[in-house]
DNA sequence: AGCGTGTACCGTACGGTGTACGCCAACGGA
DNA sequence: TCCGTTGGCGTACACCGTACGGTACACGCT
């Protein structure tokens, strides 16, 4: 018997208080704090377990101790920014109706994403279902209710407003990381690319996406626009969901 | 000067012809097949360099003879998958009128992502730009042709469903790796985590959660459905698009 | 035919990853 | 005081991408 993907160690650990230090002071809380740390400030793959351990001053295999593995400690990390979602800040229920609720809701997940863009790289495969993902599931349903819906309507149009979040979010966090790889801005990219791109498709025709594309670039000076995507995204779903209501 | 992320070095390999062989017959063609077959079957993180080689029964650092290196082999197999979206089946601007048309843009989309589900760890960042992502851009791009929106609503209608596909393929093909990795079903996983979700929620209070949460799980008997999300979120968007037109 | 050279091919090595395993030291209870 | 338990950690293993340098084949020129 395997302890792989056992659901219920990871489970243990997420709703657990995890404060009691061992007698180095070493903190499940600090670890995660560390982990979360270099993820911000030089993407997931910084937060590896030596790095996260020279970080705090102690030995690699120390984390062991506190952490069964990088899968829990991924999980942890998670659920401790979406913490930050609703802490702090405005209930969503209480934003006026429905449609300002499920923008308010969409933008706090955008600029979550924005702080931490390697939250999308690490919630991948099952839920995590830790505390704080319960509580924002909560917060963020109370806006669908008592408005018509059925239940699984709810959880449906919410679903949708996160999946388009996340996307236009992943869009986003990828193009700044290719920026920031690269050395190059959207535009000088832009530039180095298009005239390539001209003259590789010579001699082909695309009518339209010649048209299409030569507009937006002009306007995005890059290949897309995240910031745009998300607006007009939202407001095209907005506009489905009060139909679903009527 | 370093090569590194030289746009024009990758967009070359991109829309060379890439068949002729070395003279142990190695081929950039058969490198690509190779790799994307491993993907296929293994998952995009199976497609390494030594293993490709293996498959083809090369030496590892043959293969650097025909690609710069992993970012280029992975640019020439997304474009190569791309390529089987539109190649073969109808034109997506023949489908009827434009909800029909988009539809079979998302469907399409849909299809090639679950049979090659690494495409989505293969896509993050700047755009390919290969010879069959442009001309799937215009022949989905020609689905919206002349019906009364400016090109740049063209392109943002079209990157909206398409967010929304890759969004919930993604989440589609996370559950489907899950499973393969863990071992367990969607049915079995959920089973052996509410409980234990249960008993730890306990104390705590989720009223609008619990409800909602329950009806879906009872429905999905599973945490999540892509399958309905990818229906739902396509209905409600399409409706949107429709006011928009209006 | 003989030779020179460009290049396809590949073996080795380096610095990185997650973590299994085993050793050591410090602590708590009897 | 002694001893079992447990926190901390050093080493080692199997992987990864790829830089580097060597070998041997194919071809153009005399």
């Amino acid at each position: 018997m395997s302890a792989k993907s056992d659901p219920g160690r990871s489970l243990a650990l997420l709703w657990g208080s995890h404060t009691r230090p061992g007698r180095s002071g070493l903190t499940v809380r600090a670890i995660v704090d560390a982990a979360i740390e270099l993820a911000d400030t030089e993407g997931l793959d910084a937060a590896t377990m030596r790095r996260v351990a020279d970080k705090i001053g102690s030995g690699t295999m120390s984390l062991y101790t506190h952490v069964p593995g990088k899968t829990e400690l991924n999980d942890l990390m998670v659920d401790t920014v979406i913490g930050e979602l609703y802490t702090g800040v405005d209930d969503p229920a209480g934003h006026g109706g429905w449609r300002e609720g499920l923008r308010y809701v969409a933008e706090r997940n955008w600029d979550v994403s924005l702080r931490h863009p390697w939250l999308l790289d690490a919630t991948g495969g099952r839920p995590t279902l830790g505390p704080n993902a319960v509580l924002k599931y909560e917060a963020e349903l109370r806006v669908l209710d008592g408005i018509g819906l059925t239940d699984l309507q709810m959880d449906s149009v919410l679903t949708l407003v996160l999946t388009h979040v996340e996307g236009v979010a992943r869009s986003h966090a990828g193009l700044a990381r290719a920026q920031r790889d690269s050395g190059l801005t959207e535009q000088e990219w832009w530039r180095a690319t298009a005239p390539v791109l001209e003259r590789v498709m010579t001699g082909h025709d695309f009518p339209v996406a010649g048209r299409v594309g030569e507009a937006s670039s002009q306007v995005y000076q890059a290949s897309a626009d995240p910031v745009h995507a998300f607006a007009f995204g939202l407001d095209v779903i907005l506009d489905g969901v009060q139909r679903l209501i009527d």
